[in-house]
DNA sequence: AGAATAGTGTCTTTTAGACACTATAGT
DNA sequence: ACTATAGTGTCTAAAAGACACTATTCT
């Protein structure tokens, strides 16, 4: 490539860009939405029992049309100096107050109409933070912003084949709660075979409560969380500097929605964690080490 | 959430709509940018042996600036009645003519002034196609469209470690040839690791004859199509309707670049195809057999 | 005949699953 | 003493890795 190449116009590189007018193409806005997903305790009755753990997500309570009332993922406009991780960092920092945490780019919806008033893309991220930061500067902002507990079930299943394709469809529910407030919405999940290509459509057949498509923004951010689960670190980011190998299984299964054996998990997240020789007390039975995530490589 | 609520200014939210205009925040052009991959036969002088394969990417020359002469990801601007999706699906229909392919989104990629002419984010998706339909109508537009041959490896890996954090960086060099005409680059991949987060950063070090930052586009999409090369049936999409195993092992081999063991590569893949029945004959040797995808699942 | 690939058998190693057993602080 | 959890040992089943062996057709 040549910088000093003329094009067909006689233009060099330089000349070209100093005459350049952006067309009249039509632009949309491009949002990024933030699943910002953490694990709560939840505290039991019995002295002795373990907290039972809660996957929760936050949403902000809409203040305006559309949607006026009903619940979005936190986010806002990519202003051109930035890129959309960095329009996502900030809109969790403005959030929920905290910075550096996991943060990964999940899909970007573009829908037409999937926003009433204009041409919007969303850009979507998934950030993992612990809980402890959370009760620290939720609702920080002025904005009605709430911990929702996501529950995602699976409530249908069925498989259409034909000579020439053949279609597996899940209906997930997923009911998110907090306090008396309770959001719910149905998703459908197509997978379609065929002998040339494969494709996966994700459908919101019913919604109550959620803004936008955002129950399945919010969705896509569960299989995302549970897929990466298996055979990443992950799950530490959601944990908080020390914690008890029972606390990490707890997370794994209320992620994954089945229980684990105790043997085999340990087993396989042995090398992502440290011991630290400190352990629990004075919980009511035998205490527990604590460890801590091992984020230095085992390699020389 | 209730459709007929009134927001501070006393408007429903279809009296909302329809005063709604438009702010004139700044908003980017979305392209979408195609990284299309094939898997071709390279022949071979001893008439015995069997072709050799090359993983091959499509680019187009540029014929205007900004990259004058350069080469580029078939891409084109998404529309507003269009998703990306769909955007990605036509262009690919117009730079190869073939449709129903695998498609999938890889990343939307936001850096600013990475399109020196304005502000333009590139949504880029990966399309695997099978190299039967490729010289069918590759080079159909007019454009200067051609299948560069792939190769990727990695050039130098360090680990650097302080009490704070642990970055591992990777460069890998980019090659990619198409007769006389040879494009390259070097990708330096930086995982970052610390105490809290985890991030991954690619940036472009060397470039040479690749429009935009499409190196990186490219360097992401092999790192995805390797990923789930180990544990999906995406190699599949690359191969013709009917296939031997070796050629499906030699699909693997030159994607993931290294060799794999026959008998265990057999196993792993077995229930992914289906038997023909037929053979292939007049190779110079014992004929092997053609096996095709298997689409139907195997449940009831 | 023999070159070159096709295809299988089997031994070992690793990983995952299942379950039982022992250990121990706190009330 | 008893409850509820902590933590380990071990048997089995499944998957992955390694390698050798047999089979076959075309020139």
């Amino acid at each position: 490539m040549d910088k000093e190449r003329r094009d067909k116009n006689g233009l060099s590189e330089e000349e070209f860009l100093q005459g350049y007018q952006a067309k009249d193409y039509e632009r949309p806005s491009v949002a990024a939405d933030m699943v910002i997903f953490t694990v709560t305790d939840e505290n039991e009755d019995n002295y002795r029992k373990l907290p039972e753990k809660e996957l929760r997500v936050l949403l902000i309570q809409r203040g305006g049309h559309p949607y006026l009332g009903a619940y979005a993922l936190p986010g806002g406009f990519v202003r051109p100096s930035e890129t959309t991780e960095k329009a996502a960092a900030r809109e969790l920092l403005e959030e929920t107050g905290v910075r550096d945490v996991y943060l990964e780019q999940l899909y970007t919806f573009s829908e037409p109409g999937r926003d009433p008033r204009t041409w919007v893309m969303s850009c979507s991220y998934m950030a993992l933070i612990d809980s402890t930061k959370v009760i620290l500067s939720a609702g920080d902002d002025a904005d009605n912003a709430a911990w929702f507990r996501v529950v995602c079930r699976l409530k249908e299943e069925k498989t259409v084949k034909s000579k020439e394709e053949q279609i597996r469809i899940q209906r997930y529910e997923l009911k998110l709660t907090h306090g008396e407030e309770s959001l719910s919405a149905v998703i459908e999940k197509r997978w379609k075979r065929t002998e040339r290509g494969s494709s996966t459509e994700y459908d919101i057949i019913e919604n109550d409560g959620l803004a936008f498509d955002h129950a399945r923004i919010l969705f896509y951010a569960l299989e995302r969380l549970r897929g990466k689960l298996e055979y990443t670190d992950l799950a530490l980011h959601l944990m908080p500097e020390l914690f008890t190998l029972t606390q990490l299984q707890q997370v794994y299964e209320v992620i994954l929605n089945k229980p684990l054996l105790k043997a085999a998990f340990r087993r396989k997240i042995a090398n992502l964690v440290e011991e630290t020789g400190s352990y629990t007390s004075s919980a009511g039975h035998r205490p527990s080490q604590l460890y801590r995530r091992r984020w230095e490589d085992i390699d020389g």
